[in-house]
DNA sequence: TTGCAGGGGTCAA
DNA sequence: TTGACCCCTGCA
């Protein structure tokens, strides 16, 4: 890649980096750990670190960090040995795509943690986004491990033998309704290694979808954001309530189900599947209203 | 002020 | 294929 990685006081500077935006990243619906700070900065926890991302020009600042940890977990996390530009150019040979990327030009895909993903994403379910962020954030704050940066206290998430032994009833405390039980298995099988989690990434999409689907709470869309956002599988395209509205506006009929929807996408987009969904839920999210969605498109 | 619909789906019938 | 589901927010 063409940059140069910088080493700062108590941080990290990454010069002329191409298509990264921290907004783009930290607010596309892939990670629920991240906050907007004053400065316009985000601060979020993930691999048990405390880490701030901001935006300088054509530099990206990483404080609370050194050049061991930023080889070792952050480049790896932000998905910084991949060629953005590639991908944009393929996926921009389509016209939706093309104009979907102009919204969300510095998105890229992070690496994260599969059990705090797949956790996570069980929440996620018939859920909104700030609500799914305080009931991760309260499962951290009382179970998860003290970290301190900047004056202010943060959590890790804990690992699933500490889920394992709460109750479910602990679990629906931190807000997570209906999902608490669902949380609380979870986290036995993970612990009890009914499912190998953690070896997921190397059996294959299919493979590791279908071992997913032993969890309860998880569906075809949890899965497909858990097999996306931890675990390497750009095939997968979740389809949410927003990529089906922008799906059904631009490419398929009203009456297709969520099923052929994906059938479709992947089809169309192949291994860029995953990177097609993100442009395409952002851009349907940030830049277009649903009703303007839900009128019926006329370029189909 | 109160009441009600609905939300990054999944489960069970 | 359809309704229930925690719980909070937005909007009559």
């Amino acid at each position: 890649m063409n940059y140069k990685i910088v080493e700062k006081d108590k941080g990290i500077v990454i010069e002329g980096i191409k298509d990264f935006v921290p907004e783009h990243i930290l607010d596309c619906g892939q990670s629920f750990r991240w906050v907007l700070e004053d400065d316009k900065s985000y601060t979020g926890v993930a691999m048990g670190r405390v880490i701030n991302v901001n935006m300088e020009g054509n530099n990206v600042i990483f404080n609370n960090t050194d050049l061991d940890d930023f080889k070792n977990i952050w480049y790896d996390y932000f998905d910084l040995g991949r060629d953005y530009g590639k991908i944009k150019e393929k996926l921009s040979k389509d016209d939706v795509l093309k104009e979907a990327i102009k919204y969300g030009e510095g998105i890229r895909i992070l690496n994260q943690d599969e059990w705090e993903i797949l956790i996570s994403f069980i929440i996620s379910a018939n859920n909104r986004i700030p609500m799914i962020k305080r009931a991760v954030n309260n499962i951290s704050q009382r179970w998860g491990k003290h970290i301190f940066y900047n004056g202010k206290t943060y959590y890790s998430f804990p690992k699933p033998d500490v889920l394992a032994n709460a109750t479910a009833d602990e679990i629906k405390e931190c807000g997570t309704g209906f999902r608490a039980k669902y949380i609380s298995e979870t986290a036995k099988m993970v612990s009890k290694r009914e499912v190998d989690l953690y070896g997921l990434k190397d059996i294959g999409y299919e493979n590791a979808r279908q071992e997913l689907l032993k969890f309860p709470g998880v569906g075809p869309k949890v899965s497909d954001c858990i097999l996306l956002f931890s675990m390497g599988y750009y095939k997968a395209f979740p389809v949410d309530v927003w990529v089906k509205r922008v799906m059904r506006h631009f490419y398929v009929a009203e009456d297709v189900s969520l099923k052929k929807i994906e059938e479709f996408a992947q089809d169309r987009f192949k291994d860029l599947s995953g990177f097609a969904q993100e442009y395409l839920f952002y851009y349907a999210r940030n830049s277009m209203g649903k009703d303007e969605l839900e009128q019926m498109s006329t370029n189909k």
